[in-house]
Formats: C-alpha cells, sequence, structure tokens
DNA sequence: AAGTGGTCTAGACCACAGA
DNA sequence: CTGTGGTCTAGACCACTTT
C-alpha cells in the first residue's frame, strides 16, 4: 500500500480482489467496518467510502445492523454511454488513427440543418476524416458542429471532438440518439474506404445534444461492415 | 429544516429544488463547499454527501479546483431500453405482422452454444419468423432460447418472445447486447426479404441476459435497410 | 445487552486551476 | 498567491437487529 493513490481506492481494490477471488464469497458478509478499520489502518470514514464505492457497482450491499452483504463477484454490465467511435475501439484495445480530409465552415445540408435545428442562415463546421486501424481505412465520418458552438477551425481534430467541445467550453453534452442502418458505398465512400461501389456498409447518423436537448453535433459515418460492428449494452 | 430526515438529504433535496427551479442554473457553479456549509449550518463532509448524490444523478459535476457545475435542470430522461422489433415499431406507431416459418427443439449451431454458454449436449428451442410491415416483409428473425428455459413449441409466437418469457416463467431479464452490422443478403435472406443476394443487408445479433449473466436468448436479424433502421438514444 | 451500519462534527493537509 | 474540491482522521451518538 505504498501507492499514491487515495486511500480508499487501495481499500476498495483490495475487498474488490477478495471478492472477486472467492476469499469473501458471495452471500457471505465483509468484516465490520470496525474491523476494516484496524485491518488497513485507516479511519471508519475511508472504509466508509470503499464500501460506498462497491456498492454503488452492484458487489456489495450494506444491511443496517447485520453488515454488508456480498451480492456478486465481479462487476455487473456496464451499460453503453455514448463514445465516439475512438472510445469505442479503445475499450475493445483496438488502436485507431484519424486522418483529418477536410474541415470547413459552411452553409449545412438540409438534413444536417435539421439535426442540429438551425436557422436558414446558420453555418456549420464540417469536418471529414477517415479512421484507420493498423494503416486500413475502415470508417470516413462526416460530423457537423454549428458555428455558435465556437470550435475553431484550427484545433486539433485527432481528439475525440467531444473532447473539444466539453474541455474548451463549458458545455456538457447529455445524451445522443443513434441511427443505424446500412446501404450500398456512396462512389465517394467506396473510394474512402476501399470498397466497390454498391458494397454493404454500415451508416451510422448521430445526433449530441446539450441539456435541453440543445444539439451540438450531427455525425454521420460510413463503415466497413468487415472491420467494425455497432454494439450496445440495453438494461430491460 | 425540522424533519427527522438526515440531514445530508434534506441538503440535497434543497439543492435540486433550486436547480430544478433555475435558481441554480445550468452552466453554472454551486456556491462552493465552505459556502453551504455555512448556509445550511453543517459541516462540510454533509455537504459532500448531498453533492456526491446529486453528482451519482448526473446533476451535477465537480471540477476539482474550480467549482461543481450544475450540468442538468432534472433528472436524465430515458434512456433507451432492451425492446424486441415489435415494440420498437409500435412505438413508432408502425403496425407489423409476424409469421412463423419454423419452430423446432435441435442441437444449436456453434455461435449460438457460444453466445447461450451451453454445454456440448444442451438443446436449444429454434424459432424462424418473418416480420412484415403493411404486407412487406422486411425482416427474417432467427431466435434460440435453450431448452432449459422451458419454452414449449406450442406457444403462440406471435406475441414479443420476451413476455414470452418473463410472464409464463416468472424470470426477468435484465439487460441485452445486440451487435448492428452490415453484408450482403444470404440466399435464404434474399428469398425472405425479396432482395437480390448480396443487397445490403442490415443484421441484429441480440444476446439477452436473466440475472447473474445468464443468457436466455441469442436472436439473429437480417433487415431490409429501406424498411428499417436501428436507433438508440444513450446518456452520456 | 452487544454490536452493526447510518449519520454527523470539527478539524486538517494536499495539489492544482485560475487570476 | 488564493481558493477549490479531494482526501483523511478521530472522535461521537443513534436506531435497530440479533442474541
Amino acid at each position: 500500500m505504498t501507492s499514491t493513490r487515495p486511500l480508499y481506492q487501495q481499500v476498495r481494490e483490495s475487498i474488490r480482489t477478495q471478492i472477486a477471488s472467492g476469499l469473501l464469497p458471495v452471500g457471505e458478509l465483509l468484516p465490520t467496518e470496525e474491523e476494516l478499520t484496524r485491518v488497513f489502518n485507516v479511519s471508519r470514514a475511508t472504509v466508509r467510502a470503499a464500501i460506498r464505492d462497491l456498492a454503488s457497482e452492484g458487489l456489495v450491499k450494506p444491511r443496517p445492523k447485520v453488515g454488508t452483504l456480498v451480492i456478486r463477484a465481479r462487476a455487473p454490465r456496464r451499460e453503453s454511454t455514448l463514445r465516439g467511435l475512438t472510445e469505442h475501439l479503445q475499450e475493445q484495445g483496438i488502436v485507431s488513427e484519424a486522418v483529418v480530409l477536410d474541415v470547413a465552415v459552411l452553409a449545412p445540408p438540409p438534413h444536417a440543418r435539421d439535426h442540429l435545428q438551425l436557422g436558414p442562415h446558420d453555418r456549420v463546421l464540417r469536418l471529414v476524416r477517415q479512421r484507420r486501424i493498423a494503416g486500413r481505412p475502415f470508417a470516413l465520418i462526416v460530423s457537423y458542429v454549428p458555428e455558435s458552438i465556437g470550435i475553431q477551425a484550427d484545433e486539433d481534430f485527432t481528439v475525440p471532438l467531444y473532447q473539444l467541445i466539453e474541455r474548451s467550453h463549458r458545455m456538457h453534452i447529455t445524451h445522443g440518439r443513434d441511427v443505424v442502418g446500412a446501404r450500398g458505398a456512396r462512389p465517394d465512400e467506396a473510394d474512402a474506404l476501399g470498397l466497390e461501389v454498391g458494397a454493404p456498409t454500415l451508416t451510422i447518423r448521430r445526433t449530441a445534444y446539450l441539456d435541453h436537448d440543445r444539439p451540438v453535433e450531427y455525425v454521420e459515418a460510413a463503415i466497413r461492415p468487415d472491420l467494425y460492428e455497432y454494439t450496445v449494452t440495453l438494461p430491460r
């Protein structure tokens, strides 16, 4: 325990390991908080912070006046959240590179204008990127961001666009809607993806929103279905 | 504050009300913890417990060295949940009909066996259905359910399979994982969907789980992309 | 009666964003 | 530098379950 990590996280990980290994079996009670305080030589508040985290993960369940019950051996499902393609791939241990093909401020095409709920004179930043896995292009991504958001055309677009939007401005993306479909590759897509025109292509259209349902980004992606599939975990 | 409820919950509700009413607008910072300590006349630990709850609800987001940002005015909307195609279509006001093409109990193909985590001798109920919108077929759906679940081959498979599993057997599906892809239609699919062989087709592979991550259903669907798209709403 | 988790206080020190 | 949230301690009292 000589790490620089916070104590309560060290305690949490230690308990988590003991649960996963079966040392603390499902159905049994954790040692009491007072006991853990002694074992780890920390204050009770620290022990409780660790247990609180484990409880919010669904691994344990404190029962007042009884003890803290171990209810699962390992982390339950994680529901899907809105992530960029990059983050999604990173989770699967896949490294991908981004190539910026074009950046421009212009009048949006009608469907983009609709999705972003823009007026007839509003302009957008359009960002065209190609993503590659191991040098092989697998996705052509066209993003539209309202000019009013204030992203400059000279930013570093190799980092996730979300982070750019959220960090540089005091905004928080709350949710997004994805529409996933399939169609034959158009000529420009076939060219960028190394496919024949008309070859089956996976398409994703995403609209991301700030609080109050204000659209902040509209993305169209055409993807090689042999190199990527869209995965989502849903609660019932 | 003369209630008997815990202090931190009273503080939490008070802040929540001020956020909902717009007194603490989205995008602004909460008063500092020290300030809240004075205003509510409680210790800092109590204030932090209140903020922690609000943060886990997604209403606020503490930013170290900056302050605690209000990111939502009220509890987030309902994200997408696991639904069958039928329910999904119903939501959009589309009426679809199901045609059962085949029902059989048999040894599962290897990939279905994997997804259902079955042993080498377990058998499954295989259900092949075609779905139609206005008489036009748009989806070919093959479902696998472990024989051990106890669904009979003579049930009414025109109702959503989930309801069959959950209602008649007192089980609760907790979550599912969808994998959405695209590929050219295979001959059997082209036949059932009225497409040419090789025409772009949307595919969905879904595994549904009971508590404890026990798989209860594996479904493969091939879909006409001109008649259906896969839509999902995700929280950030 | 003993022992548990739930709640709460009153301090303290830290690293670091922002001016 | 100043102020912020992040972390941590060492106490305390409570209500209630279990013995």
